[in-house]
DNA sequence: CAGTGGTCTAGACCACTGG
DNA sequence: CAGTGGTCTAGACCACTGG
């Protein structure tokens, strides 16, 4: 049984998809969806609020809660095949199999995948090159049990991320983008000097089924940036 | 006078910045808090819950809430406001003005508006503090076409964006995400040394006459991450 | 089992917006 | 002014975790 504010949004999406509710339009107010549902305001306000936090909807005291036009932004990290990305520009794509194996996780990776400390998982560590220059290196866990083939997998032949998402579609992902300087270790795979500053996205996917992989992409800040485009 | 939740959460940030709470504590539990603070106990959840969902906690039922090692992350899915960002973390915010003025384009500064060489525009470099610690320079480029009083708001009382965004609703927006080594300026500025990775931010905003600013902002890459949340 | 977080109620007072 | 969202209370019952 769902909660109650969860049903109470549900409601409240579908009339934004069905175009029964338009951007700009006023939401019922607080008042008006207690009543309507027959919950206290305090739930009917949870669900608005989520909503809020959400991008759906946007609230200003003493006038009233409005859908917001704010299409939830897919651009920022979509998804996208760093092996498509240097193929599109023309360069020559190579992928570096560093390590692909059974690890115990630490209690940090464990966390990540949303396991019990000392749970086996599989680890893979990819470079990327491009024209023969390091562009990326992916450092990946992923949960065995929903990717029991993971390891079997040709890697020189596709991505860890697509043949993740051929097998266990996507339903969300989370990711963290930061400036950081990387151990020696990893400089060297990277081919730059440890003063060099780092951009390192971490991602955990997750599918119907649960957290998929947690990938840690470091780049080297002079060779790689992300751009993207919004419109609202 | 700041609500109640806002102080718990103020309280507690303390505690984790101080060191008295570390990574992995167990943060008092609602009935605790609620006691500790004369609060009813909703009050007291509250706090702890913008906590969880600002990433300084980790909840689980039945067991507590935890202290997370994360550091506060901004989403990329909004164009979200610094100050805003802040103060929902229960700190002071404070932007210091280095500079609101007329200048004349450079080649590229004139290429990133659209505009002729030469052309006169507005810049602005604005410091945002985070309790007196510079988390953001913002440096910023705006067409004095669309926005002819840019230089007479007071942005001690309100951001650029959220001034821009009212006086001209935006339509689209691109940016670009790098970790870059900044010059020794900047870097007094940030009050970092220059050997720090920066996390650099620039950011082209059009509304529907055409580019409205361009931005470029610096941010130390110890005290600032990106984070957001893709649904599919 | 006692303790924790998760949901929910039926009130209350307040600050703010528009007319 | 009536209506809105913002905060807050003092309860309640539930689901879950560990011992």
């Amino acid at each position: 049984m769902l909660p109650r504010y969860t049903q109470i949004k549900s409601e409240l999406l579908e009339q934004i998809e069905s175009g029964q509710m338009k951007a700009g339009d006023k939401a019922p107010s607080e008042n008006q969806l207690a009543e309507q549902f027959d919950v206290s305001r305090m739930t009917a306000r949870r669900a608005l609020t989520e909503l809020v936090d959400e991008g759906f909807m946007m609230r200003t005291q003493g006038l009233g809660t409005f859908v917001s036009d704010h299409r939830p932004m897919s651009s920022m990290l979509s998804i996208n095949s760093i092996d498509e990305e240097i193929i599109n520009r023309g360069h020559q794509y190579t992928a570096k199999i560093l390590m692909a194996d059974v690890v115990v996780a630490d209690e940090q990776q464990s966390n990540w995948l949303g396991l019990n400390e000392n749970a086996e998982v599989f680890r893979t560590r990819i470079v990327h090159l491009e024209n023969i220059v390091p562009l990326q290196l992916e450092d990946r866990l992923v949960n065995p049990k929903w990717v029991p083939e993971y390891l079997h997998q040709n890697y020189n032949e596709t991505t860890t991320s697509r043949y993740l998402s051929s097998v266990a579609p996507l339903t969300e992902a989370d990711h963290m983008v930061e400036a950081i300087l990387i151990e020696n270790a990893i400089a060297d795979i990277l081919d730059i000097s440890p003063e060099q500053p780092c951009l390192k996205i971490s991602r955990r996917t997750f599918s119907a089924k649960g957290i998929i992989s947690y990938a840690q992409l470091y780049h080297p800040g002079n060779r790689y940036r992300i751009g993207g485009h919004l419109d609202f």
